[in-house]
DNA sequence: AATTTCTCCAACCGCGTTGTG
DNA sequence: ACACAACGCGGTTGGAGAAAT
């Protein structure tokens, strides 16, 4: 497919840049470039070999085209579930569910989810942006199972910082992926909900809380959301065989682990991430997710180095 | 067959983060 | 501590091709 046409404004000040779609001499350049010299100093590359564009753009291109990694062909139904599964875990952190899925790039799996994913889930009656039943789905009924749902009486033990709202709170199970959530439907913009958290095959563990923003820290109940949590994508097919290798739940004792902790950014924090955000919890997601999904969609056989860069930035 | 609308995705832009002096 | 450069990420754009009319 042809790119983009040039437009007025350059993403670089230099002028004489080219822009828009590379040609297959200047992929030869870049990727011949790259493989002698390796990844890095993206500035001055375009000068070192001798190409006519910004280092962003070529960055961009050995990333997301050119690199030898790189898995072609459609997404498949595991990666699409992967994705599904990464994303309410996520949000939109393309880059870090790219770094689970080896051969992607996060640019390939951001377009996958806008083309495909976001109107799938609309078309189920699910909200994209939260993983939540739709309102209109939730009053006329949808596709997704409504498991449990019952206002959160108990709200006054919740701690002082995050009484806010007079929402319900629900536990949804989506049929096909087991769906956890714990989130009202009606409130992107709560912090945690009382909330009863279903595994995948239906038991009940125990209602948590989180808290807003301010809340980092891993409060008395996050082992136990984070077991529901991580049972909730480990009790699916593609994961059973290998997260279970040792007979026992790999996420059973995932709060204590001692894994190597990778700074992340969490300043795009979409809304449903807020509600159930790893991050601010001070476990190791990283540590987690590396156990949860890498080794069983290892398509070739190893973990690629780019997913590596991804998950380290 | 011609035209319009829709879908896909490569590429760009702006901004936040990190590194360096 | 500060300023600046470089990098990387997510959101968005817009051209090409497909599908619909």
């Amino acid at each position: 497919m042809e790119g983009r046409r040039p437009t007025a404004t350059p993403c670089c000040s230099k002028v004489g840049m080219k822009r828009g779609p590379w040609t297959a001499e200047e992929d030869e350049v870049l990727a011949s470039f790259v493989r002698r010299e390796g990844e890095g100093r993206w500035r001055t590359l375009p000068k070192r070999a001798g190409l006519l564009r910004c280092g962003k753009s070529c960055r961009l291109r050995w990333v997301n085209y050119l690199r030898p990694s790189i898995k072609r062909g459609p997404i498949t139904p595991d990666e699409e579930d992967l994705i599904l599964r990464l994303h309410r875990l996520l949000g939109n952190r393309w880059a870090l569910i790219a770094g689970r899925i080896p051969g992607r790039t996060d640019n390939e799996i951001k377009n996958y989810w806008n083309t495909h994913l976001r109107k799938k889930l609309i078309k189920q009656g699910i909200d994209p942006r939260t993983h939540n039943l739709l309102p209109s789905s939730i009053d006329h009924g949808s596709p997704a199972q409504l498991v449990s749902c019952h206002p959160a009486t108990d709200r006054d033990s919740m701690p002082q910082e995050m009484g806010s709202g007079s929402s319900e709170a629900v536990a949804i199970r989506n049929d096909r992926c087991g769906y956890f959530h714990g989130l009202n439907p009606h409130h992107d913009d709560v912090g945690w909900q009382n909330c009863d958290v279903f595994t995948a095959d239906g038991d009940q563990m125990p209602a948590c809380y989180g808290v807003e923003d301010g809340g980092k820290g891993t409060d008395a109940c996050t082992d136990d959301l984070f077991s529901a949590l991580f049972d909730s994508f480990v009790n699916e097919d593609m994961f059973n065989t290998n997260c279970s290798q040792d007979g026992e739940n790999m996420f059973s004792s995932s709060s204590t682990r001692n894994c190597n902790v990778v700074k992340e950014d969490d300043s795009n924090m979409s809304p449903q991430v807020e509600l159930i955000d790893p991050m601010d919890t001070g476990l190791d997601l990283e540590g987690l997710l590396e156990d949860a999904f890498t080794s069983p969609v290892d398509f070739d056989g190893g973990i690629p180095a780019q997913c590596k860069d991804h998950a380290g930035k």
